[in-house]
DNA sequence: GGTCGATCCCATACCACACCGTACG
DNA sequence: ACCGTACGGTGTGGTATGGGATCGA
């Protein structure tokens, strides 16, 4: 098994969300980032296939494995790598999407589906299902569209009617009636307070939900078993996504993780954001073994680390249950005003001041 | 049992500014 | 009565901070 949702707790996560700090199972992130207008702009992409702990940027054609830049370093240009021509395998980046993109939507778009095995079925299930907001299937959804914003140029190699019948979903342990399952999941009232009756196991609330889950990853990634699992980091910010997506694929066959090359969306301040977060992330794995090495004597602490956890979710929901009822935003779009709004020391700031917290992209401008 | 220090938890203040409600012409 | 404008108050979220509660020595 790999790293399970941040949220659920459940159900294999899949994608990442970077403005959330969240690896999500597909049920997850549809439901939380169709809440509301802001989380729909969260940009999501694959997790690399290989560490399941990094943003996947780019796609190795060959191997058909998505991959973030350090595997894809790792992997391409190890001088221990015994396949000398790994250097040369021809390599596509990976964009990533946001808003709530229904079933048939995301299977056109990620049209990397068709080099999986078995896809034509797939493609052909999903292309006639798809969802609507009050989480039914439906033939037709033009509503979705409204919300819906898409990498038109991604060539994100798996989709959500990949991962259903694919040899890839069949990798990542998601069978398909969890699939249908999850797609097809009531999303009644939605609001991120009835997450947690909603999924069961959910232990975050709105206020509290992403720095929960960045939490809770850190637990899970500590228990993570070595092999298969599905995470996902974005390949780029909200800030820089509508430009990126209309980028080229940049295809390469050098050295582009640590090179100059600059991948599709991942430029400017997102771009410190994401190296920002990497260098987050990775600093954690340089503590220990690469998540996909065989559990070492370090991972016996993955118990005491539970039982933290556990300790911290039940502190957590108890006092979510005792706020949960008097804490009631009244003017929505003041509360999304508040959520994209740039901050010092958890203060508002004057536009244009340097701040050292952004709710779309943590990065800071100084 | 009382006291002290350390730790934890919680409530509150703070910030900028778009928006809402009200008053006025 | 209706409409447009102006203006002041309100509310929003992340963080810091202070105070109360708890625990062990």
């Amino acid at each position: 098994m790999g790293y399970m949702c941040d949220f659920c707790g459940e159900q294999r996560s899949m994608v990442y969300c970077r403005s959330d700090a969240a690896c999500l199972c597909l049920s997850c992130d549809r439901s939380i980032h169709s809440a509301n207008a802001l989380s729909k702009r969260h940009s999501r992409t694959l997790v690399c296939e290989r560490c399941n702990a990094h943003p996947a940027t780019v796609r190795c054609v060959e191997e058909r494995v998505s991959l973030c830049q350090n595997c894809d370093w790792s992997g391409h240009n190890n001088n221990n790598n015994s396949n000398s021509l790994s250097s040369h395998h021809k390599r596509q980046s990976i964009s990533c999407y946001s808003g709530c993109p229904s079933s048939s939507e995301l299977a056109s778009i990620w049209s990397f589906c068709s080099d999986l095995a078995g896809q034509s079925v797939c493609e052909q299930e999903i292309g006639m299902m798809n969802i609507d907001d009050d989480g039914q299937t439906n033939q037709n959804c033009n509503e979705d569209k409204k919300d819906v914003i898409v990498g038109s140029s991604s060539r994100l190699e798996t989709s959500y009617a990949a991962h259903a019948n694919s040899p890839f979903a069949k990798d990542i342990g998601v069978c398909e009636d969890d699939f249908y399952d999850n797609l097809g999941m009531d999303e009644v009232d939605l609001a991120l307070e009835n997450y947690e009756e909603l999924f069961g196991t959910a232990f975050n609330s709105s206020g509290h939900l992403f720095g929960q889950c960045g939490i809770d990853s850190l637990f899970q990634k500590h228990q993570a078993a070595p092999e298969g699992g599905n995470s996902v980091q974005p390949a780029e910010s909200n800030d820089s996504f509508m430009s990126s997506k209309t980028e080229p694929i940049i295809c390469y066959t050098s050295k582009p993780a640590h090179s100059n090359i600059s991948f599709s969306g991942v430029t400017g301040e997102s771009c410190a954001g994401d190296f920002q977060e990497c260098g987050a992330s990775s600093s954690m794995q340089l503590l220990g073994d690469p998540p996909w090495y065989p559990q070492t004597s370090q991972d016996n602490n993955a118990f005491s680390h539970s039982v933290t956890r556990n300790n911290a979710v039940m502190r957590y929901k108890e006092k979510k249950k005792a706020r949960k009822f008097d804490k009631t935003v009244r003017y929505a779009s003041r509360k999304a005003r508040a959520d994209v709004r740039r901050r010092v020391k958890g203060r508002f700031i004057k536009a244009g001041e340097a701040y050292d917290y952004d709710p779309l992209t943590p990065t800071r401008s100084y």
